[in-house]
DNA sequence: TTGTAGGCGTTATCAA
DNA sequence: TTGATAACGCCTACAA
């Protein structure tokens, strides 16, 4: 069965293409009578304008494209849902476009921004290395959404919005030294990992020098390695090493919810508790944490909150059709659950 | 800035079109040098080739689609992981389509069936009361995949892979029944829901009478409305007004894993335990129930083994150019946990 | 080995 | 109010 098409329906109605056109696009100049006569043809044959025939046509779409990195990662989800609202409130089309995990974002946007005809773009999450340049090929308007960047990659030329992992990951680590932990295990990510992981150990790092604590390297628990490294499971792995190697520690800095959980079931399949035994503190603030028992100290990063102002730079960029460079940093909260106690 | 396009780059290298669409394909019979030399200039000027273009004038890409409605569902990320996968080794091109909750799935899969020349397309989630006329508007072959249909809308005619909702739920409450509660409350959906909320009602209901215990409705606890019906949340406000209500009962089952993490913190909030006062079965089988705290009895649906099996359906169809409709039911696997225990 | 030209399914312009 | 027709950017015979 051959895929109808608009002259088809043009054909069967005894019209022209342009006629058919109209009817389907709400475009004026076209009497009551004959659209609705089109209509019911086009219903009758399951009829459906070819997307790709549009765009290709259409010199502007008023479309939003939102690239994950890691789109399993249930830290996006609520923004996601935020951005769907928002984007759908402003009558544009939003378009949610996975990137794979060894695939390149800007070089995804490059596609898909020809390809629909964007209006702007969201990055969100991955760890963002690009160089300046890179970034300058894309021609619609972006954000960079809750992207780990250190000093080095900080893009002062491009909108962001996000937390400072650094500064957040001092005040809950500083919050552990004030319950009297001294002896702070951190679950981190290789050395190599240029991103949050690396920024999350520094806070951490700084504010043991800020409690007069020496940083003392059998504490560091580097996770699994790979895509998996934030999960559950590797905080599960990481715990079990640790209460293997029989460091003494009373409390323990997960770089991320995820792994917090998997430390506590860890400790818990030990016969240990939490936080009777180790303190533990996340960080991102899933809804997960208020849930779990213990639920966990952590740092919630205002997803929602990000969200709309993600929106707010890009639809600006959008409108006044200038080049914003503001990076907004947001705090985040420290939330004080069960699973961390004074000593 | 103008869009470059491939009459600009044939331009550039004083070349023809097709020359250049040759070296962009790695299509045979072009002199390694001039395409190496079209290369160069492709990437000097941040050429991207643009895939409406392509889509449009390509018969058939050796792509499939993915559609999930409820794409922020946990449940749902491991059966994903696998399919992208899968595909990637069959050297097809995964796409992943997010379905909005207000809209039909089946208008999706048409529109993007022809803009993208799909060869497949897979059913994700959601719940399925389409007409068997409206699905066999799609002209490419499909699964169904977890997806929950009540007797009324088996759809023999299509390839599909599930759990028996209805069965898994009868073989958990047994389970329940087995340890010797008698008093088994239900956290379900409202009894118009058409889907798995309905099926695992009705295993339970079976369950009851199998073990000569009379249904209640006293014990049947109505979610929250709307989308969020099965999440964490509903299950915790759920479970205070069971609490508040003051109803008996020793144990219950909640229709999803997520609305018995809610339902365990809401007992533990009110000081009862898990399973000391109540014993708490959920359904799904997340990753997540083996780290909580209690771990949870459940049902495990096999996500890995049905995502493959699917695909396995699909590529059958796809090679062999004919219509298939198995309706491939895997067996739910009971996970006992620390949630449930026998009085 | 390379270039020209036609067409994929739309939309939009211009006449009628 | 309508209908031809020229793009949109690419691929692919077919010709050279």
């Amino acid at each position: 069965m051959k895929n109808v098409t608009i002259k088809d329906i043009a054909k069967m109605c005894g019209v022209g293409v342009s006629t058919v056109s109209r009817a389907i696009n709400d475009n004026p100049g076209i009497s009551a009578e004959t659209k609705e006569h089109i209509l019911d043809v086009i219903r009758e044959n399951n009829y459906v304008p070819n997307n790709s025939a549009r765009n290709l046509k259409r010199s502007e779409t008023e479309t939003i494209a939102v690239l994950v990195k890691g789109i399993g990662n249930s830290f996006f989800s609520p923004m996601i849902t935020e951005f769907e609202k928002i984007i759908q409130e402003k009558k544009y089309t939003f378009v949610l476009q996975r990137v794979d995990e060894n695939q390149d974002e800007i070089d995804v946007a490059m596609e898909i921004e020809k390809e629909k005809r964007l209006k702007g773009i969201v990055f969100l999450g991955g760890y963002f290395s690009h160089s300046k340049e890179k970034l300058g090929k894309i021609t619609v308007p972006f954000v960079l959404s809750t992207i780990g960047m250190t000093d080095s990659m900080v893009h002062r030329e491009f909108a962001s919005v996000a937390v400072d992992d650094e500064k957040e990951s001092f005040k809950i680590v500083d919050y552990l030294c004030s319950l009297g932990h001294k002896k702070i295990a951190i679950f981190a990510a290789s050395p190599d990992d240029e991103s949050i992981g690396k920024l999350r150990m520094r806070g951490y790092k700084k504010a043991l020098i800020k409690n007069g604590i020496e940083y003392d390297e059998n504490l560091v628990f580097e996770l699994t390695s790979g895509n998996e490294r934030y999960s559950i499971k590797s905080g599960y792995i990481t715990a079990k090493k640790m209460l293997k190697s029989n460091v003494e520690c009373t409390a323990i800095f997960a770089i991320t919810d995820a792994i917090a959980i998997g430390a506590c079931r860890a400790i818990w399949d030990e016969n240990k508790k939490v936080p009777e035994d180790y303190s533990i503190a996340g960080f991102d603030g899933l809804e997960m944490t208020k849930y779990y028992i213990p639920s966990f100290t952590t740092i919630r990063q205002p997803v929602e909150k990000m969200a709309r102002e993600t929106l707010r730079m890009l639809f600006q960029m959008i409108d006044s059709k200038k080049r914003l460079n503001e990076n907004v940093i947001f705090p985040g909260e420290l939330i004080i659950g069960e699973s961390t106690r004074g000593i």
